[in-house]
RNA sequence: GCUGCCGUAGCUCAGGGGUAGAGCACUCCCUUGGUAAGGGAGAGGUCGAGAGUUCAAUUCUCUCCGGCAGCACCA
């Protein structure tokens, strides 16, 4: 962003009706400037300089990718009308990386169509178009769009506030209907541009309106930035959990059911490592672990209320029975069912119950991906029971397990998000002020960051929600506190007070991996494959350089196992270099070679993933190492 | 669920109205090689399922199943 010592004295240079492309000029910048810069708000350079500071931005600036991209935009929508007489447009905005716009057509784009456009987008970007801005009354544009057979069009126009600006954006023949800013001619969208798909999107989101056909393009300010972003995309890519998951030979899925992992022992030893190290963590936060069955009688389900809420994406069971079960799609009411099962005394709260419960729920089917969105999966769920005055003390405690919990799966950058009373919800305000009250004292007292999402609580309790960041910037949520006492007064839980009267106790539901599949997937991601020695399928294979030393190997494999180690030997009958080209396409974080030499001198050699090498080890202090390495987190 | 695309060997993919191909993996043989692919041979397929059109369908059409991208959904 260009912006000048003597900016005073470039403005007083200007006569009272300077434009910003008058002050580009002034400044030198009417070559590089798109737009201007005046607070919060971004203008064409064709607008009357405002009062203020402003400042250029140009065409090298960060800020110049929303303008080129929302350039973009319109420069694709002007190749597909023209290509495609007859398609509406709709709305075209700029987002991360790209851009987008949404068309109308009985006949949907396919990918066979985007070269066409993109050659058209090069051919009006090389026209260096002016974008012109024009301000029409309501009717003048409601007439000009009708006229044009622009129906979505209309209806935003209609829809806009009485006191709405109506902009029309022009370029050369093609004009829309546009907030703007844009920068003052098509030639800056440049070269860095490529469309990449196209999809489906519902007219203005909702899944009740018109399907729409939306053009993704990606736009940058050079063809090296493009390139660098496409080169991301590839990266990405090849640490998609789900390649990781073939390629590591964790699991699979298959049509018999659709989101439901076959787990394969690699896969499954991940499971089973996440598992156990939340149930340790738990166990010594004083949390006691029960499990309740997988299916159980609808009338519970009709008691606690899911019910009526998500029948259609609960699977159900028939058999001789006459009675209709349930697979439960959560395992909140079957531990209320435990926690009923025996009177409760104030003296018993907190009740801390976990559960490691398999659950089912009948997703859409557009909506499966891998691991991250699944039919079947392990939550690591617990309810806590306890009293109002004690919440604050267990959401500090919760708090503190999941920030200990992510740390040790190597996630730094967490986040706390804090949501209050919906609109809609039930329970009187008294109730909501304690539960509120009680939240965020606790998260105050932890003393971590968070930010505040109003109005974004369960119709029954507010909520936090743990969000963290990956390897490449990605933010998940994944653990959860609800504050319930809807649910324990459905399914009449209750504790006895110290003066003999019964109370509802609080419940809070409580996820802090959320999903175990999910939470792999995001690890799997975060690490590309390369798990830390504890979560690692295997920690190392041993592999001979020649059958000579194949004794010793065995010997090594047998001794790191009886250490606890998950060791296997490949003795196969092939180079070196070609087993740890294998090994490490599965990630398997440490290869040991043993040869001649190290049978020789009972030493190891070792070969981390990175392609470092530790030779000649003395075996115990090597097997040590490894061993201190696969610690589970302490 | 919706829109579009896709489904061919274990994996990654090519092909295309006359019933199939590559590389890797697998098996066997040779090779005993020191840190990401040594060589050779062999085996492996109801071309996702069903129906239709056709003398003939893996290829064209339709339906279903599954996957992918997005949208919608996510207690």
């Amino acid at each position: 962003m260009v912006q000048h010592q003597d900016l005073n004295q470039v403005r007083a240079s200007l006569p009272a009706d300077a434009t910003g492309l008058d002050f580009a000029k002034a400044m030198g910048q009417a070559k590089l400037a798109l737009a201007l810069q005046a607070g919060d708000q971004i203008l064409d350079l064709s607008q009357p300089l405002p009062a203020g500071e402003v400042a250029l931005i140009t065409r090298d600036d960060e800020g110049a990718l929303e303008l080129i991209r929302h350039d973009a935009a319109h420069v694709m929508a002007e190749a597909v009308q023209t290509l495609y007489p007859g398609t509406q447009v709709t709305i075209g905005p700029p987002i991360a990386d790209g851009f987008y716009y949404d068309f109308a057509r009985p006949e949907p784009f396919t990918p066979e169509d985007l070269p066409k456009i993109e050659k058209l987008m090069r051919k009006i970007v090389a026209r260096r178009q002016p974008f012109t801005r024009e301000v029409w009354s309501r009717q003048q544009a409601i007439d000009f769009f009708t006229e044009k057979g622009e129906a979505f069009k209309v209806e935003l126009i209609k829809d806009l506030p009485e006191d709405e600006v109506i902009s029309i954006y022009r370029q050369g023949e093609w004009l829309d209907l546009c907030r703007g800013p844009h920068a003052p001619h098509t030639g800056h969208v440049g070269e860095g541009f490529k469309l990449l798909r196209v999809a489906g999107a519902y007219w203005r989101g909702d899944h009740r309106n018109a399907m729409l056909t939306r053009i993704y393009g990606t736009a940058w300010r050079t063809k090296q930035e493009l390139g660098e972003h496409l080169e991301r995309l590839e990266q990405a890519r090849k640490r998609d959990h789900r390649r990781l998951l073939k390629a590591m030979d964790l699991g699979h899925f298959e049509p018999e059911c659709p989101g439901a992992v076959f787990w394969h022992h690699r896969g499954w030893m991940i499971h089973r490592q996440m598992v156990s190290f939340i149930r340790a963590r738990r166990e010594r936060a004083g949390y006691q672990e029960v499990n309740t069955p997988e299916i159980l009688d609808r009338g519970l389900w009709e008691r606690s209320g899911h019910w009526e809420a998500f029948a259609e994406h609960m699977f159900t069971v028939n058999s001789e029975d006459p009675r209709e079960y349930a697979v439960k799609p959560m395992n909140c009411p079957g531990g209320v069912t435990i926690y009923n099962a025996g009177i409760t005394s104030y003296r018993d709260l907190p009740l801390r119950m976990a559960e490691f419960g398999k659950v089912h729920r009948y997703e859409p089917s557009g909506a499966l991906h891998g691991l991250m969105r699944v039919r079947a999966f392990t939550q690591d769920d617990s309810h806590i029971f306890c009293t109002v005055e004690q919440m604050t003390q267990e959401c500090i405690g919760i708090i503190d397990l999941v920030y200990d919990i992510y740390k040790a799966f190597g996630f730094e950058d967490i986040s706390i998000k804090y949501a209050d009373r919906p609109e809609v919800r039930i329970g009187s305000d008294e109730t909501w002020d304690q539960l509120e009250q009680s939240l965020l004292a606790a998260l105050k007292k932890s003393g971590r960051t968070y930010t505040t999402a109003p109005g974004e609580g369960a119709f029954y309790g507010p909520k936090l929600e743990f969000h963290l960041r990956d390897a490449i910037g990605r933010s998940w949520q994944c653990g959860t506190v609800q504050v319930d006492t809807n649910l324990p007064d459905r399914l009449g839980a209750s504790y006895v007070q110290e003066s003999g009267d019964r109370a509802p106790p609080v419940m809070l539901h409580v996820a802090i991996l959320g999903s175990i599949e999910r939470f792999m997937g995001i690890v799997l991601e975060h690490y590309a494959g390369w798990l830390p020695l504890w979560l690692a399928p295997t920690h190392a294979v041993i592999a001979t350089v020649t059958d000579a030393s194949a004794d010793y190997a065995r010997e090594v494999t047998d001794l790191m196992r009886t250490k606890g180690l998950r060791a296997e030997a490949d003795l196969r009958n092939e180079k070196i270099g070609y087993k740890i080209r294998e090994h490490s396409a599965r990630r398997v974080p440490i290869v040991v070679t043993v040869g001649k030499r190290e049978a020789q001198e009972r030493t190891l050699s070792l070969r981390h993933h990175d392609g470092r090498r530790e030779d000649g080890l003395p075996l115990d202090q090597a097997v040590q190492a490894i061993q201190a390495g696969a610690a589970v987190p302490a």
